[in-house]
DNA sequence: CATCAATGTATGTTTTGTAATACATTTAAA
DNA sequence: TTTAAATGTATTACAAAACATACATTGATG
C-alpha cells in the first residue's frame, strides 16, 4: 500500500521549508536561468549549513512545484515556467492594473486611536492627538499584493465617512476636505513578514516584503497622512527611470517614478 | 554549579531563531515603542504558531541583546537603546558617509564570463557576449552594508584595469572610456539573504534585504552596466522626496532621490 | 489579602533534523 | 567497453529541537 505521494514533513517554519523558500527566491530572481544546473545536494547542504536530507526535502518540494527537474546521474536543473497561464509577468502587469483602477481593497481594521510614537513624531502631532487608523489589503485579480496602514489626524478624517473610504481614493477625500497636498517624503526598505501580515498577503511567515513609508504634508508643512505599506515582492516592484544630470563633479541622478507604481498609497477603490 | 548563562540552543535556521528575527525586526521598525508592553508569551506563541517554549527562547535571546526587559508577574517590555554608543542612527548617518566617500569596498570576485540570461536580455547583448562580472561588498565604518554585482560588456571593461576598479568610481571609468551615460532604469524590491550574501553582509541567512537592480544606458540606448545590489535594511534605506504635480485628474507624483542614497551603484572607491 | 495574569521552571512525548551507510543512474574519461 | 566520479535515491539509527502540560513564583490590581 503506497498511497500519498506527497509525503514530506516540511512543516511551515521548519528548516527544510526555509531552504525551500530561499531556493525558490533565488530561482524567481533569475539567479539561475532556465535549464541551468544547480549545485549538487552535497554542495547545497554545505552552503545552507544543513544536512543533505534536509536539502533533499526542499528540492522535492520545488520539484513538486515544477520549478526544477531532477535526474539521477545528471543533476538538478531549473525549469522556468515559460508558459505560465496568468502569473506570467505579474510584476510588470500590476502597475497597469493599478493604473486602470482594476484593484480592490479589503478593510481589515478601522479605529481612532493614539498613533505609535514614531508615527506621531514623524507627523509632528502633539502627544495625545488621536488619528484615524485604517488597515487595508489591496488585491489585483483577487490576489493580495499589498498591506496598507494609514494614519490620518482625527480632525481631517472627520470630514469623510468610513463609507467614503471604501469608494473614493483617499487623496481625493483629503483634497475635498480642504487639504492642499504639497508633497511627501518616503522611505523604501525591506522587512520580514510577521504572522498577521503574512496571512493577509497569503505568503509564508518570514518572507521578504518591500516596505514603504510615506509622510504626506500639506502646503503648510503639516503631516496629513502617514502610510506604511508592505508589498509582495513577487507581485509588486517599485521601478523608476533615472537620468544623469548636472556637471561633472556635482553629478547626480534624477528620478521619475513609473506610472501608477507608487501612487496607490491611500486610495481605497 | 551554575555557569554558562548563555545556554540556549537556538541554532541558526531554527524556529526559535526565526521568531527572534521577526520580533527584532518589529522592534527595530518601531512597531513597539520604548517601554511598551508586548504580548504575553502565550499570545505570542499563538501568533507565531509555535509553542511557548520556543517563544521563550527567542525572548531570552532578545533579553541578552538588551532589546527587552522581562519581569515575572509583570510582563516583557521593549527597551529602545537610546544611548547606543555609535550605532545610534546609522540609517540617517549612512547617506552622509556615502556622500563623503567615507566608505570602502572589498572585491569578492572578478571575472569575464557570460552573463546570466536575464541580465544578457536586459542589456540587449548578443548571445555569447562576455561581460566583466565584479562582486563587491561595501562597508561604512568597517561594517558591511551592501553587496554589489556589476556586469559591464567586455569591450567597454577593457578600457580600464582591475586596479582602476579599486580606486576610481565606475562611472568615472566608464565616461573616461568614451561612454556617455544617458540614463538608467532601476527596480527596487526585497529578497531573502542567501547564505553567501548573508555571510558577506554579516547578517543571518534568511534576513530581509533591500534589492535594487539598475540598467544603465548610454546615449545610444546601449546597456553599459547592469547592477544588482543588495542592502541591509537596518543600515541603508532608499528615500525620496515626492511632489504632487499636474492638474486634477491627471495628477501624479514626481520624485527626487535623496543625496547619495542611490548613487553608490558601481563606484568602488 | 485574594485574584489574576504574567514570567519562570520542570518533565516527558513527539516531531524534525542529522549522520551514516548502501545502492542506482548517468556522464565522461580511459 | 570499462572504469571512475559525481549525483540522485533510499533506509536506518540517533540527536536535537519543538511541543504539551503542569505547576511554582512574582508583581500589579482590586
Amino acid at each position: 500500500m503506497k498511497l500519498d505521494s506527497s509525503r514530506t514533513p516540511m512543516s511551515e517554519g521548519g528548516k527544510a521549508h526555509r531552504v525551500y523558500l530561499l531556493l525558490r527566491d533565488e530561482i524567481a530572481n533569475g539567479v539561475y536561468s532556465d535549464s541551468d544546473l544547480l549545485p549538487g545536494e552535497q554542495r547545497l547542504a554545505e552552503n545552507f549549513g544543513v544536512s543533505r536530507v534536509t536539502v533533499r526535502r526542499a528540492l522535492e518540494a520545488l520539484a513538486r512545484d515544477g520549478l526544477i527537474v531532477r535526474r539521477a546521474g545528471d543533476g538538478t536543473r531549473v525549469r522556468i515556467q515559460g508558459g505560465g497561464p496568468l502569473s506570467a509577468d505579474f510584476t510588470t502587469l500590476l502597475p497597469q492594473l493599478v493604473e486602470m483602477g482594476r484593484t480592490t481593497a479589503r478593510l481589515l481594521a478601522f479605529s481612532y486611536n493614539a498613533p505609535p510614537e514614531p508615527v506621531r513624531e514623524a507627523m509632528g502631532l502633539d502627544a495625545g492627538t488621536k488619528v484615524q487608523i485604517a488597515v487595508r489589503v489591496r488585491l489585483a485579480e483577487e490576489r493580495p499584493f499589498s498591506h496598507l496602514t494609514t494614519y490620518v489626524p482625527e480632525d481631517i478624517a472627520n470630514n469623510y465617512s468610513e463609507g467614503d473610504l471604501a469608494t473614493t481614493p483617499l487623496y481625493q477625500l483629503l483634497e475635498r476636505s480642504g487639504v492642499r497636498i504639497a508633497g511627501a517624503q518616503q522611505t523604501v526598505s525591506a522587512t520580514l513578514a510577521a504572522p498577521d501580515v503574512a496571512e493577509a498577503l497569503d505568503v509564508a511567515t518570514g518572507s521578504a516584503l518591500l516596505s514603504l513609508r510615506r509622510l504626506v504634508r500639506d502646503d503648510k508643512g503639516r503631516g496629513v497622512e502617514y502610510l506604511s505599506a508592505l508589498y509582495r515582492p513577487d507581485m509588486f516592484r517599485l521601478d523608476m527611470a533615472l537620468s544623469r544630470v548636472g556637471e561633472s563633479g556635482a553629478r547626480h541622478w534624477e528620478a521619475r517614478i513609473g506610472p501608477g507604481h507608487a501612487a496607490d498609497g491611500g486610495e481605497a477603490k
